[in-house]
DNA sequence: GTGGTTGTTCAGATTAAGTTCAGCGTGCCG
DNA sequence: CGGCACGCTGAACTTAATCTGAACAACCAC
């Protein structure tokens, strides 16, 4: 799951990207509105959290102007205490939650959480597809209750099939929404991990969870 | 286990903290009330005491107001002799228990220990996990019923690790949890009580009671 | 002060995870 | 039936996290 966070506070900013990394998001933060809106328009993001006291552009234009470009990850806004107003018109805008600073950072997360999980379609944080579940909260992964240890990136190459089951997920979608910026094109990691993990979550290749079609990406089957 | 300690007599304030401190816990305190829900809002406290004779914001108000904010740590609140329709509004807004001013410094950590361990779902002071037995009042601990000398710290990241046991517990959460305020990030204190503990609890490595999980943090494992 | 204990920092070793690569297999098209 | 592009896989390689031993510093008790 991608992140982006948009807060002018440097401290704050790197404190958050600090939480948000070690809590297994790919994050992107920037200080400036204007290059929030780049990013927003640039990258498939999953979720955007967004200070509105920023100083050039305001994080209510950064919000409105997102949504008219149709970007439609949802959005957590930040407002000082005090300025209740800028949070009502921060959620006219098309914000989805809101927190008032300051916060205590587990809450933050919880509600990222729940934003994820609405989006998508699961009102618990336990994925049950077939034999195999995951627990989204304690990135924990069973399989015939059996449990199964992945390494981090191949939890999330799991996770993100898991949330889209049944629609094919081209390898670029999935590096897109694993990996912040920078990243190598042309290379075969995503490749290396669903194979490790068709290997890990189906030793013997009985029922192949996860279809390769060819030219287009993978797909989680959904036969349950 | 970090306490929050809200007090505005100043005498008292410090007489507390250097006692709290001195039986082993991590204590930040203050005098004022709107700085006291900053606090609470902002730290993961493991408890708070809170004197309700406040000057500005009450005592009162700061216990609903962190109640209302989720804030879910016992708080035992402190009150004037001959002010006890406080201590009933105080427990009806959501504190756990109360002393009278003036107390016995013993009787306050007897009930501080008493509401820590209600919270932990330990009935008696006592933890054990497989050969491991940790006395949290005379904060001793045994091994296969060989006690064993551990250091102020060393002592506090095991009981915190031991009361989630199961649960991973990453090396940011317990700084939070061990040390006050201003704490440097980046250094490596974490991972040398990690390795002090294990050798002392387990010196050669046959039971592995603390493992690591790489990028996330350690669980204490919970094979009874 | 002196000596001992505890907490903290540092640097190098160790290990796990992530990434690249090269060779092989397989489906698809003519 | 080739030839080609794409995907798979095992092994090698690189990077990053964690461990560890030793040194240093702060603190306390005598």
């Amino acid at each position: 799951m991608r992140i982006l966070l948009v807060e002018d506070e440097q401290q704050l900013r790197e404190q958050l990207t600090r939480t948000l990394t070690d809590a297994g998001y790919a994050v992107d933060a920037t200080a400036d509105g204007e290059d929030a809106i780049f990013m927003g328009r640039e990258y498939p993001y999953d979720l955007a959290v967004i200070d509105l006291g920023l100083p050039k552009v305001d994080g209510i234009e950064v919000v409105k102007t997102l949504r008219k470009l149709e970007r439609d990850f949802p959005v957590l806004i930040l407002t000082a205490r005090g300025h209740w107003q800028d949070k009502v018109n921060g959620l006219e805008s098309g914000a989805d939650d809101y927190l008032v600073k300051p916060f205590h950072i587990p809450e933050l997360l919880a509600r990222l959480n729940a934003l994820l999980r609405r989006r998508g379609g699961a009102a618990t944080p336990v994925l049950v597809r077939g034999p195999i579940e995951v627990d989204t909260l304690a990135k924990t992964v069973k399989v015939n209750d059996a449990p199964v240890t992945l390494t981090a990136y191949e939890y999330k190459v799991l996770e993100y099939l898991l949330v889209n089951p049944g629609k094919v997920i081209s390898k670029t979608e999935l590096t897109d929404h694993i990996y912040d910026q920078d990243f190598d094109r042309d290379s075969n990691v995503i490749e290396v991990f669903v194979g490790r993990l068709r290997k890990k979550l189906d030793p013997d290749a009985s029922y192949k969870p996860i279809e390769t079609i060819r030219g287009q990406g993978y797909r989680f089957s959904i036969t349950d």
